[in-house]
DNA sequence: TAAAATATAGCAAAAAACTGCAATTAGAGA
DNA sequence: TCTCTAATTGCAGTTTTTTGCTATATTTTA
């Protein structure tokens, strides 16, 4: 097989399915794994597709690779994120909300997990396109600027429609007294079609939300079942808390 | 055999197998190796077919360069998105399908500009985030990892339940005879319900898609009422289209 | 944090390309 | 037909490219 004939069949491979690993390359060309990373290699440096640790993927998908800005936060929230997957069984149907933690969550789900995702935010649904099994329902409706995530009636119409597993609601605040809140009207309506239509509601959160709270609220703390933070669940800081009947992690 | 006959040979095997094996050549052609690569470096500084290590392929097979082929197309794109944005009115709403020349145009549309878009389209939607007056609706449902759009029996209800005043739609392919197709089922199930949703039709597409076609078909050509190329209107390519009542911009 | 997977660099064998050269052949002109 | 010249062809030796392997980093995952 010709040099330019296998490098046809990896550019054409990415154009199908956006991304390759190297293992199936070497298994689908006959040829050592290091010959088609050279391959790609070759390919990267054409500028045909972008070369990733394990494989390739095309170019419209290096496009909107954010990049953890901070390093301290995201420690957290992987630790948070690692937590959440844990509790995620094989072939469930879940519903994920927006904000950078369960944006982590997404990115963490590990590829051989069969699941269903309903979610309205943008930035999950675009990390989930690279999960080869996750099924992804995306919410429509009108598009929220601020929080990346779709809202309004139609949305929460949307949302009413279902009824799924495990909902992973985060939360911008959360404390003994108010429970969930925001300070974005639109998103808290959102968050309680989701509640609605979770049998389970996990909130993920960083410690630092905790003990605060803004105007409107979503829910209160009675209705979530789970809270996971990057702490350990007999922490000082999670005291308050523990007089719920919350399942703390 | 006479050194002309046998290069016709080879250009044929070319042709056909869009690859050949200096060996393979050898073999069929009864001469030494050496003989058969002069002859395929004789053709490929004729320029019929392109000398690689070990053979020879198709000039259509091979590899291009990339990185200055996609300056090359962004460039087009940008002069097509140019003339897209200018036939949106203030305050219209529309509808834009996936596909890079459209995210081109989303990102070229002018901040002044106040537009609601219905789009199905990820990619697209997170650019517009970035608009400060585009009001957008996202068609949710289950989305296509490819494509990276939603489709499916729920986005194209909700799309029947709109009506808007342009749609945007990008083809994989274009032809006279074929009209628009793609080779996605999915998509052209999306297209066509975008099509029906849209009082106006225009289609963006660079002009290497001209005549090409696919197996799914989305619509014929008389259904649209724009056709934008890179090209000016009356260049000779866009010969056969002009005998269809569209607009050539 | 440890283990597993992947990346990198250097090396050697094999394949292919290139070079120069001699043998052969085609074809023009006598 | 014969001869001469230039093109063509195959071959041998050398150089380059390709490929897989090993040892050593680095990254990712659990």
């Amino acid at each position: 097989m010709l040099k330019e004939e296998r490098q046809r069949v990896i550019v054409n491979e990415v154009r199908i399915h956006s991304r390759v690993s190297l293992s199936d390359l070497s298994d689908k060309l006959d040829v050592s794994i290091d010959t088609a990373r050279r391959d790609v290699k070759e390919l990267d440096a054409l500028g045909t597709l972008k070369k990733v640790h394990g494989g390739a993927v095309s170019l419209g998908f290096a496009l909107h690779n954010y990049k953890e800005q901070n390093i301290y936060l995201h420690e957290k929230k992987s630790r948070i994120a690692e937590k959440a997957v844990s509790l995620i069984p094989n072939r469930s149907v879940i519903l994920i909300s927006g904000g950078t933690t369960n944006l982590e969550m997404a990115r963490v789900l590990p590829s051989k997990l069969k699941i269903t995702v309903f979610t309205p935010s943008l930035p999950i649904a675009m990390q989930l396109i690279l999960h080869p099994n996750a099924e992804v329902i995306f919410i429509g409706g009108k598009l929220s600027k601020e929080a990346k995530i779709t809202t309004g009636g139609k949305a929460i119409y949307d949302i009413s429609q279902v009824k799924v597993d495990i909902g992973f609601i985060g939360t911008g605040y959360i404390d003994i007294q108010n429970g969930l809140t925001e300070f974005d009207w639109d998103v808290v309506q959102m968050k309680k079609a989701m509640i609605a239509a979770s049998k389970k509601v996990i909130v993920p959160t960083i410690s630092e939300k905790l003990n605060t709270s803004q105007c409107y609220k979503t829910c209160d703390l009675t209705e979530v079942d789970t809270l996971i933070t990057e702490l350990e669940p007999n922490h000082p800081k999670l005291k308050g808390f523990r007089e719920f009947p919350i399942k703390l992690l």
